[in-house]
RNA sequence: GGCGCGGUAGCCAAGUGGCAAGGCAGAGGUCUGCAAAACCUUUAACACCGGUUCGAAUCCGGUCCGCGCCUCCA
């Protein structure tokens, strides 16, 4: 089966055939850092860090690119607030994303353009869209994209402004422009902007929000490229208006395959901060969940569903990533047993490994099925502890199975434990006391160990293959 | 009002014309100094009403319910 993407450009799942073949550019629009960014944009980066790491597994040579967007009017306004510049201002929440997706075991891009230091692109593009005709100066010295002057615009949408209702959110401080409709590509620099500002052609003032992605994009990915991604908030304005001033300046196809992600909600509400439901990396972390369940509750869902995020799905992610977990070690148990030539399986275990790599493959070339890719993986799992019960598996199996997890691994990253989750030294060897006193018969003193282990928050679970410590709580 | 998405077991969630995946929770069993865990087995579902078809969760029409967007929110 081939790879293939449902295209919000054409709503509908299309074969991904790629500008040059066994390459795939993607661009990835990334975070605004002017706060800690929250659950709600990590399910974004999420679905893109699958999508990535997807297309590598299917042999593509990946060039990713994330915008950091730090100069707009949240940015510049939040800086003023708290009394910094805007450099020193965004760099804390830059470092706080990057560490964030660390933790969330998001593979990094290979490019990440900052809007200020591509100021000089994004004048050359205003500056070519003036040329075409398509963008005016108006009275307040700010450059605007005309929609009237470029008749294509609303592909993405398919909006009827005539049917269309206001929203509430249109700004009325706008009289300038030409037409309502139309947008920012350099804002005149005012009063609230303070020390932030750029020179250009048209004067002081900053780029408009939508054409840092323009021009970053083009000058990474080119003119044309294959992949952009987003949330679905974006598709409008913001998406439609990167296609509008990409092809009315290039002349040329902007992007091949639109891939939107839809929102996440909290349990069963909108992540709001007014509702008190408002959820940073951060915040769960503290509440004890670790960035591998975390990652895994945001992986789990489809990317074009609404994902409803509660506490009841983390630990339920937790239960799911223990199960793999514990048959994890019963494979390395097997493995580095001495049966690794000794009972063979009645069948072989290629047909296992095989049909699992094979549901695998094909569930996420299926517009990123994630369902399917993990119902492969707990099949695989279900059947080798069914052969591990039978005593039917012996460790070359065993290890086969175990390459495999690592295969599926490279896509999903959620099956090793994260560093946080390992036992202390002192922990493991008050366990070692435990069951030393349980060989001996000395039960009494095994059950005050285990209630010493308790008091220091771990629980100990005596399994046939020994002793394992849980944290408890 | 316009554009779009969705309603599958207690919960989450695949499947889009032919015996309804998977995870969590529940139940039974195995194992076990005790406890717990683990593993195996297993209960249970297609919003409603019409239509097309040999056959519909799946296609078509309608109804009800929920959600998103409609100018700078992933």
């Amino acid at each position: 089966m081939a790879l293939q993407f449902h295209n919000s450009l054409s709503r509908q799942t299309e074969e991904f055939t790629p500008l040059r073949p066994g390459q795939a550019g993607l661009y990835t629009c990334g975070p605004t850092v002017y706060n800690v960014a929250h659950i709600g944009n990590f399910r974004a980066y999420v679905f893109e860090d699958l999508l990535r790491r997807t297309l590598k597994y299917c042999g593509y040579q990946v060039t990713q690119v994330m915008n950091l967007t730090d100069v707009d009017d949240k940015t510049i306004r939040a800086s003023r607030h708290a009394g910094k510049s805007l450099a020193e201002f965004t760099q804390q929440f830059k470092d706080a994303f990057f560490a964030d997706l660390q933790s969330l075991r998001i593979e990094p891009a290979e490019h990440y353009p900052a809007a200020t230091e591509h100021i000089a692109e994004m004048i050359e593009l205003v500056g070519r869209l003036l040329a075409r005709g398509v963008a005016y100066q108006a009275e307040d010295d700010s450059v605007y994209f005309s929609i009237e002057r470029y008749p294509k615009y609303g592909c993405l949408v398919n909006l009827d402004p005539a049917q269309s209702r206001s929203s509430g959110r249109v700004r009325h401080d706008e009289y300038a422009k030409e037409s309502v409709a139309d947008f920012a590509l350099w804002k005149a620099h005012t009063a609230e902007d303070g020390e932030v500002w750029w020179d250009s052609p048209w004067g002081r003032g900053r780029p408009g929000w939508h054409l840092e992605c323009s021009a970053m994009s083009m000058k990474y990915l080119g003119p044309t490229f294959d992949i952009h991604t987003g949330g679905v908030d974006n598709m409008f304005p913001h998406h439609e208006d990167e296609i509008a001033q990409s092809e009315a300046a290039t002349g040329q196809q902007f992007v091949r395959y639109w891939l939107h992600c839809a929102h996440l909600i909290v349990e069963g509400r909108k992540m709001s901060k007014s509702e008190g439901n408002f959820f940073t990396l951060r915040d769960l972390l503290g509440q004890g969940f670790s960035g591998r369940e975390i990652r895994y509750v945001l992986l789990a869902c489809h990317y074009r569903q609404a994902l409803n995020f509660t506490r009841q799905s983390c630990l339920d992610a937790r239960s799911a990533l223990q199960r793999i977990d514990d048959f994890i070690a019963r494979l390395r148990q097997t493995d580095s047993a001495e049966n690794r030539d000794g009972n063979p399986s009645v069948e072989p275990e290629e047909t296992l490994c095989q049909r699992a790599k094979k549901d695998f493959k094909e569930a996420l070339e299926d517009d990123l099925n994630i369902a399917e890719a993990l119902a492969a993986l707990f099949n695989l799992v279900r059947d080798g502890n069914r052969r591990l019960d039978q005593r039917r598996m012996n460790g070359r199996e065993a290890s086969d199975i175990l390459s495999l997890l690592h295969d599926f691994d490279s896509v999903l990253a959620v099956l090793e434990a994260d560093k946080g989750e390992e036992v202390p030294a002192a922990i493991e060897q008050l366990a070692q006391q435990r069951q030393q006193a349980r060989r001996d018969k000395d039960f009494a003193r095994a059950d005050a160990l285990r209630a010493e282990l308790a008091e220091q928050g771990w629980s100990v679970e005596d399994t046939p293959d020994g002793p394992r410590l849980k944290p408890s709580g």
